[in-house]
DNA sequence: CTAAAATGACTGACCAGTCAGTTTCCTCGA
DNA sequence: TCGAGGAAACTGACTGGTCAGTCATTTTAG
């Protein structure tokens, strides 16, 4: 099982991430992904465990490459409100570039499956945590260098989160308007409420 | 096929819920569904021509469901913005009360089987687009109004959806605590940029 | 020449969908 | 009121196809 290259796991992993955003993670038979890797069913067992294994290292590596370039653009940009810009962009162009990729981060889906939901909770879900924590890092950074209102940085990161997930999805079913990704971004930062309306009393929880 | 009641199809339906949103789709058997139901297997297919067909009848039903609900919203409220406020209210009290109600809504998911996919497309897409076109028409009569500032109505609507989801979801994992939704409305309505950060400027869209 | 890597035919488990047989329900004539 | 008979509803054992995972055999590399 332990085989030889890490480069032959990592193009095992790719041929996987072609298939599974084509298809599915149900549809996907192991024999597709020996095919799409150029090699016999029998070595895709050399270098994982069984069928769930593959899932699991795929969105490993997902999410490894999503937090890299995650905390590269926080590294690398000066105010919380561009690093949300660029991220939200960087992310759409790279790594979590189609529906495909969401679905296998997307809990509900593995959900599907006893195995799968198990193992996903185990490895997965820690990751997804991680990547909620730097972008609610950033909200609590801008909040407390007072570029953001004082709100709840978990509850901003989630919706920032779902807010480009939509998005994306969405893009999937109609052609991809620039104008819609700014509108979705401008939302976020500017809310829907027209000037005036009681910006200045955030604190009436109770209605 | 076209068995006598519209009750006991409607008994299978109520029993097929339970299973998948437990269990999820795919590891639901059909077998599952009869028991629940307290039948056999076969009986299932007199309802239903296959499996397939069953969960298109159990989401048509809830979005059906959805879709009264949300109409009977809009009617009886008296602004935009409380619309949006009771929508979020009704909707995660009633139909859309747990994930695998969400799992079942969402395409991606389906994406995970051929045929699913098809008739996903064929018959429930265009029953979603009728919910998201009832609350982007939400958004337009708000922006009409001058309750909400300009903004594409679709935007706003998806934008909207997904921080329903996003936080539905997330309290599924923690316990839900009303100050987390009462954040994200917040966050929805208000934004997040702090007061004088240039609100007034939402047309410069290149940077 | 040998060991590591790769192969792919094979097997066992699983399950959607079928259908011959059984039960339930209804109708109608005595 | 009863029950005979027929139809409609229901049953669950069975079948055919699918596929994850195995492993005896072959290929490759050193």
């Amino acid at each position: 099982m332990k085989a030889k290259s890490k480069e032959k796991r990592l193009a095992l992993l790719q041929a996987a991430l072609a298939v599974v955003t084509e298809k599915g993670y149900f549809a996907t038979k192991v024999d597709d992904v020996a095919r799409r890797a150029g090699v016999a069913k029998g070595t895709v067992y050399l270098y994982f465990k069984d069928k769930p294994a593959i899932y699991i290292g795929l969105v490993d590596w997902l999410l490894e490459q999503a937090l890299a370039v995650t905390a590269q653009v926080i590294a690398r940009s000066t105010s919380p409100r561009q690093t949300l810009d660029e991220l939200f962009t960087t992310w759409s162009s790279g790594v979590m570039s189609n529906p495909g990729v969401l679905a296998l981060l997307s809990m509900e889906n593995m959900h599907q499956d006893n195995t799968l939901m198990k193992r996903f909770k185990k490895y997965v879900l820690p990751h997804i945590v991680e990547l909620q924590d730097a972008v609610a890092g950033v909200m609590k950074q801008g909040i407390e260098q007072g570029e953001f209102r004082p709100a709840d940085p978990r509850a901003a990161a989630t919706m920032y989160l779902g807010a480009f997930r939509a998005e994306l999805l969405a893009a999937a079913n109609r052609p991809r308007t620039p104008r819609a990704v700014e509108s979705v971004k401008e939302l976020f930062l500017f809310g829907l409420l027209a000037d005036g309306k009681g910006r200045e009393t955030p604190t009436d929880k109770e209605h």
